[in-house]
DNA sequence: ATAAGTTGTTCTGAAAGAGTGAACGGTCGT
DNA sequence: ACGACCGTTCACTCTTTCAGAACAACTTAT
């Protein structure tokens, strides 16, 4: 994935817009302009040409998301092998613990999240499909770098970092190491508010037949919902159990 | 909407191109350059750009739909309301019938799948979030146009005429009509093998307080598999009922 | 094994077109 | 009614995209 020597400026503009556009929830041409290098007209021509296909919608003088990514997104996210085998089970685990379950993948270093369902007391986040964080500050990025090579997660934490993202967040790298071998022998990682105020995590790896993780699932459960019981005991139990059903269905089918 | 006075070529291109990419499962660049009017190093540069954000993915020489368009179709879907109330009322329907079922809404005169769940049983079909349909020829498409306005419903039928896709499908103007009037009365509509062979559908309006439809829930299934007292009887009463579901939750919430 | 197809990639010149900036017509708030 | 903001339009200019040829790395055929 080296630098394109020859770039197409103008679809990394276009992207950028597109971008802008979710970041803000909406926006209009100059609020945009503002905010990218070109001016308001140049961005006016972008977004007629993005609405014209649906990519965005024109309400009123804000433009938004279109539908048309969602085809894109969706057909992406289909490919995903581990989609398929997980979405089943992941819906089971959200409706048995009644919280948020999600299902995330690593892609260049970072999480993306493929997958989420909502128990009927799951919290409200700020994490949604296709979202990307941090795998050291979360539960599953956690889960998922313990059962990665060692020279693999020291790669990530030299092109990443180990950024605060709450005080408790880890941010040593032989703190997280010795971390990661605990995750490796219990075959599961907690997130105490690592990476949000009052949210805590309990993340399994789901891993292949050379036991090389190839994504993980959490319930994700606010601070003070849930007795440290069901939270250190209950909950383990079924977030692993889960992922080992999972695996069966990536690796034998 | 009307056409952009001012189109930047660039953008249309690497639609087109993103579009080929996923029209044909992945594609290299001598692939795609065939099929849009440009050469090979122009394409070459468009991917290498995209590739740079994720946007395409680079597995060997060929390119495939990157997960950076996940982000951007969960959040367009999450934008929709109609989105949040129906999809757990979606997914039990999926469960309890243990088939397909699929959650519809308009644009632009076509119908957009915005999220289907499959139950245990549930048919492989061709339809994925995000892909777009014509209405007249599918259950979920003549539910939604029973609730709207006559004169909605001729201007969508200028637009997008009446092709015909298999031989049931209703290709008549005014026999069209009828149905329309036919569904608006039971409120529910049924599709026999109208947009494909072998496969038949019931489906019901979600309406706005207005009695204006924003949306439909259907369950698709094989002609064979399921028999008509099911088909006839239960399949419309459990359609309607989560449709009613839905608007509640929609409506006054 | 050699040759004739592919493929993806790099490079430079030349033509295309994206962007600037000013001006117009709206709508809002003062 | 005024000013300030918005989105939109237009013609000119200079940025940049694209075409085309040449190359390297493979695959297939001879």
């Amino acid at each position: 994935m080296a630098e394109p020597k020859h770039p197409v400026r103008t679809v990394d503009r276009t992207l950028e817009i597109v971008e802008i556009i979710q970041e803000l929830d909406g926006a209009g041409v100059s609020e945009i302009a503002d905010r990218v290098d070109i001016g308001k007209s140049a961005v006016h021509n972008h977004l007629q040409t993005l609405a014209e296909r649906d990519y965005v919608d024109k309400v009123g003088d804000e433009y938004h998301i279109g539908l048309s990514f969602l085809s894109l997104g969706a057909y992406a996210r289909n490919q995903t092998p581990i989609h398929d085998a997980a979405r089943s089970e992941v819906d089971k685990l959200a409706d048995e613990t009644d919280e948020l379950v999600n299902l995330l993948v690593e892609k260049n270093g970072k999480g993306v999240y493929l997958y989420q369902a909502k128990g009927d007391n799951a919290v409200e986040l700020d994490t949604y499909e296709g979202k990307d964080v941090h795998l050291h500050s979360t539960a599953l990025g956690k889960a998922l770098l313990g059962f990665r090579p060692t020279e693999e997660v020291d790669e990530i934490i030299d092109e990443h970092g180990l950024p605060a993202e709450t005080s408790h967040t880890i941010t040593d790298r032989e703190e997280f190491h010795a971390e990661l071998a605990e995750i490796r022998e219990n075959r599961y990682a907690v997130d105490h508010e690592e990476r949000i105020h009052g949210l805590r995590c309990v993340a399994a790896p789901i891993t292949d037949n050379e036991d090389r993780s190839v994504a993980a699932v959490s319930v994700a459960c606010p601070v003070h919902q849930l007795d440290d019981e069901r939270f250190y005991d209950e909950l383990p139990d079924r977030v692993r159990g889960a992922a080992n059903v999972i695996e069966l269905e990536f690796n034998y089918s």
